[in-house]
DNA sequence: CTTACACCTTCCAGTAACTGGAATGTCAAG
DNA sequence: CTTGACATTCCAGTTACTGGAAGGTGTAAG
């Protein structure tokens, strides 16, 4: 299986195949007679994995702590639950903090457009209240 | 001034005060005689800008534009007004496509915690739901 | 046979926004 | 005189790729 096969089949690009593979998270493949990459089934298993922890928001190094658990046959789904769980009060965080950032860009918004718009230096427009950040 | 008032008055750490310097966002201070940056209370206030925009989630690419519109004497509000709203966008989609992770995650781990944990090569745990993304 | 085109390879460099650390200098207090 | 808290510069590392150069391979058309 060549490197666009496993590209075709995952949807990750070949660049970031291979740089998976630079640092360690994929195995080196065996190659083909003319140099080329050449992807066992199982090869396409474990980067699926990856992809989808990727889409799920875990970083490179989380992924590695489930893959190593899986590569010294310790099942990970108890570690993987946790980290589930972990994340999804992460995300939860941020949330809660990007709903007060877009409060605080409404009402900066909403401020704004009531002030003059030929103020360089800022005292008296929307710019000092960024500077000052007058609106927690 | 010394950097570390700057520091003291705007919450900025004096590395990052350096590292702003030195991709210009802030013009080169005077030194006293031993060498130490002399900072002028106009440096506090374009510090202060810069802080604030960041607290408002700005790139320091956006908060560039900003400055130089107004080191050309150009008032920047009506430009920042425009920045804020698209700002505000972004961060609605950001918020949105969170909640769907979110919910990817709460669903991952119902459905994970009624799987067995000790299936290592993941066939049938919850890794296999990470591997094959079957919740979208 | 040549030429075009789509692949493949490697390696180097750049992104964003800092942060850490080393090596060294300065200043005030005890 | 030494300790401690500052200051300076410069280099390197972080995250997760992505772009691009320079070159090799494979296939099909003209």
């Amino acid at each position: 299986m060549q490197i666009r096969e496993l590209t075709a089949e995952t949807g990750v690009p070949a660049k970031t195949i291979r740089y998976y593979e630079s640092i360690a998270l994929l195995p080196p493949p065996s190659r083909q007679e003319n140099g080329y990459r050449d992807y066992a089934p199982a090869d396409a298993e474990r980067l699926k994995l990856i992809a989808g922890a990727r889409r799920l928001d875990f970083s490179l190094a989380e992924i590695r702590e489930i893959l190593d658990l899986r590569d010294h046959n310790i099942a990970p789904c108890t570690v993987l639950l946790g980290l589930l769980q972990g994340k999804a009060t992460e995300i939860e965080n941020r949330i809660a903090e990007l709903h007060q950032l877009k409060a605080r860009l409404d009402d900066l918004f909403q401020l704004g457009k009531t002030f003059p718009t030929d103020d360089v230096q800022g005292k008296d427009c929307v710019c000092h209240l960024v500077t000052v950040s007058e609106i927690q």
